[in-house]
DNA sequence: GTTAGCATGTAAGGAGTTACATGATTTT
DNA sequence: AAAATCATGTAACTCCTTACATGCTAAC
């Protein structure tokens, strides 16, 4: 079975649209969760490794037809029948900790290729996460307010002004995927950017 | 030398006034840090052994004097000379890593305990570090959307207004820290809730 | 008297980083 | 020809969590 982490769902994600080598994956990575998250090779490789040991990936040598003569030691990677299942499988089940800060930014990324009600399950899930964690932040802040530490009052309420903020922007994420839902039932990513 | 890392820091910083023991030190870190991020029992006592071990901490064991003939097993702990002089160091060095998210936030809760001049440097090197990763992110939006993908641009877009909300924070602050030091140079924490 | 919370610790393991080691290809 | 960037990998180590193991004390 083998769980499937938040690092080998988003490289699923990657390698669906088109065969890709290691460098590659990370630089695209970076690009997509933002570049100061980016991950070390030291992590990635003994993943891929990984992946290719479970069945969900193959390893493919550069062809060597053709156009290239160059470029030896290149490994693509792609994906196979099992590796495409997996893929299937994780996004149309909003997973075990789809919530997360990191998970969910990969699923997030991965909305494109997910289903409007998968979409929505995730976007409610994250939201309830985040609800939590705003009456957890708001009743501790009533407690450091009783110890007068001004600056950690302060942090405390730049951290709540913050989650608010977040919530607000699912709920217009949720509405909008709504009254789509509403309407047709197309998988078009069309997030508003007013 | 022994580096002091982010939690030995914070433990100094919070046993500075007053002896406290571990379990008061975990739920107080949950409460100043944010209780979601709270830390866990196998991370916090091995700590403390070590910072004990460092001459940081003294552990000592509960008084058997007049008041209390009752909790034997609890251990406070105390700062020691070593211990005072190293968070003397730290908070007036705005030491190597304090523009991790982490570690500013740390930095921050101890501001009340910091003089004007280190806070000022702490609050600016924060500011410059998430400017660096605004045209990080800017730059990578550039790229994301020549891929036409529209929900990984507004995961980055949505970053970025995250990112932009917390730069304007820290501008006030520095505002408020350098009015404040025009004026007289107090240690006071008065920021500003309005 | 039993449940909930206080209190301390250890062992195993997960998920990642840094530093190292190597070599090909492209640009200047 | 030197430097930058592409490309792959390993070993050691760090930091933290989970699960376990133990026992006291207060409240119901």
């Amino acid at each position: 079975m083998t769980k499937t982490d938040v690092l080998s769902l988003a490289i699923l994600g990657m390698v669906a649209e088109q065969p890709l080598h290691g460098y590659q994956i990370r630089k695209r990575l970076g690009a997509e969760l933002g570049p100061f998250r980016a991950l070390s090779y030291g992590s990635l490789y003994p993943c891929l490794k990984r992946m290719v040991a479970d069945g969900l990936l193959v390893a493919e040598g550069e062809d060597s037809s053709a156009a290239s003569a160059s470029r030896r030691s290149r490994i693509a990677y792609a994906l196979t029948a099992d590796g495409k299942a997996r893929l299937d499988d994780e996004l149309s089940s909003s997973g075990s900790g789809a919530w997360d800060d990191d998970a969910f930014d990969v699923r997030f990324s991965m909305f494109g290729k997910t289903d409007s009600a998968t979409r929505l399950r995730i976007l409610e899930g994250r939201r309830t996460r985040l609800a939590e964690r705003l009456d957890e932040v708001s009743t501790s802040m009533q407690r450091v307010r009783d110890r007068h530490d001004a600056y950690t009052a302060e942090l405390h309420r730049h951290g709540l002004e913050q989650v608010e903020h977040e919530v607000a922007w699912l709920d217009q994420l949720i509405e909008h995927e709504r009254s789509a839902t509403r309407g047709d039932n197309s998988t078009s990513a069309s997030a508003g950017k007013n």
